[in-house]
DNA sequence: TGTACATCAGTGAACGCGCGTTCACTGATGTAC
DNA sequence: TGTACATCAGTGAACGCGCGTTCACTGATGTAC
């Protein structure tokens, strides 16, 4: 009720939409829900958003920097070697425990269809988002080439950048989708394609 | 009204469907709209499936058959070299009419999203189709290994068609992503990724 | 500093619309004689 | 082969539910004096 709870309950509502919408997509995780998840009932919603869709493309907004901050994270452990780095990204990445927490998970991967159905508010923060993994992924791979030797222009290390990270989210939405029907395929898909990017 | 009549109109449905799935996504294409598709009216949907699941079921089934069948013709169309072949494919799957049209194009890529939400019958014919995909890419690969001498084993060759595969989906899922927000990003996804692919 | 009052966040009922599904009806089909 | 009748695919109205949104209400907050 007082003005830093109001607050505090907004971005709980956030909080909320950013786990349910990336878990069961935006079109499946209604007011009800996610203002339950927040701990208050659904009519309070509008006292902090015009709209759903205005929720939507705020969630898109944040959800890409906490994703981003768990991958600098990651980065962070390993200042040393860009091929250390680069391996820890990918474990975590291509994990079996990252398939099955879309909740908390890659915003790239979990809101990726969502994002080619929606307006162009919401698709605008999803380029940004994606920009902002790119560029993270083209240091990674930049360091990679110096660290072994050879070097790479900018223009390829982009290609590259682009490159790795379309088949890791590939791989997880592929991987996600098969995971109820077989588990073992979807493992697969997982292991197999993580082995393959560390043989880069 | 005659027999024939009706086994015209289901596969009619069942089309119209497999076309509205993949362009909006299943829950956003209902009974009303894709029976309009069909060209009569939603009441008589219920003559041909118990409920818009049995359909959705039967519409995984039936459109990676129609996916791969396309990327058959384009192998086919390529006999003497698996380097042609590869190179057409890629060209056919990773452009801006593959983009802009998913009502005719890859299942994986356009209900990857539907997938993993759906129920354990659909998924399994997702990874039906998934597994018609993979065997195509592994006689890709290693026809491509044949081709400049090395050889593959089969492990390796699936690892190969995994990465390659799934690198294709998530650069089309992506580039859809952003489509509309920044067409430049979308296109140089899609290049970018040929290009790269094409250099293996 | 204390009191009176206006503000406003949260509650829960209600509205309206869309969508999956049902149903009574119709008229053509196709079968039984 | 022709006629009478049962079947049943398609029509369009209706139902029920879920969901986004609105609204009257309440009670605590925080401001004005």
């Amino acid at each position: 009720v007082s003005q830093e709870q109001k607050k505090l309950n907004r971005k709980r509502i956030v909080d909320a939409a950013a786990a349910g919408f990336r878990a069961r997509g935006i079109d499946n995780f209604g007011i009800d829900d996610l203002t339950k998840s927040a701990g208050m009932t659904h009519g309070g919603f509008y006292n902090h958003f015009a709209s759903k869709d205005d929720l939507a493309v705020e969630v898109f907004r944040d959800v890409f920097d906490a994703s981003l901050a768990g991958i600098a994270a990651i980065l962070a452990a390993h200042p040393r070697s860009s091929r250390a780095a680069f391996q820890a990204v990918l474990d975590n990445y291509l994990s079996a425990l990252h398939r099955d927490h879309p909740e908390f998970g890659c915003a790239s991967a979990a809101l990726v269809s969502d994002a080619g159905r929606r307006g162009p508010d919401a698709q605008a923060e999803y380029q940004r988002g994606l920009e902002g993994y790119l560029e993270v992924f083209i240091e990674l791979v930049t360091g990679l080439a110096r660290q072994s030797g050879t070097s790479l222009d900018p223009a390829r290390a982009r290609e590259e950048a682009i490159a790795v990270f379309t088949q890791m989210v590939g791989s997880l939405v592929v991987a996600r989708a098969v995971a109820q029907a077989s588990p073992e395929l979807s493992d697969e898909i997982i292991t197999s394609s993580r082995r393959q990017l560390k043989r880069r």
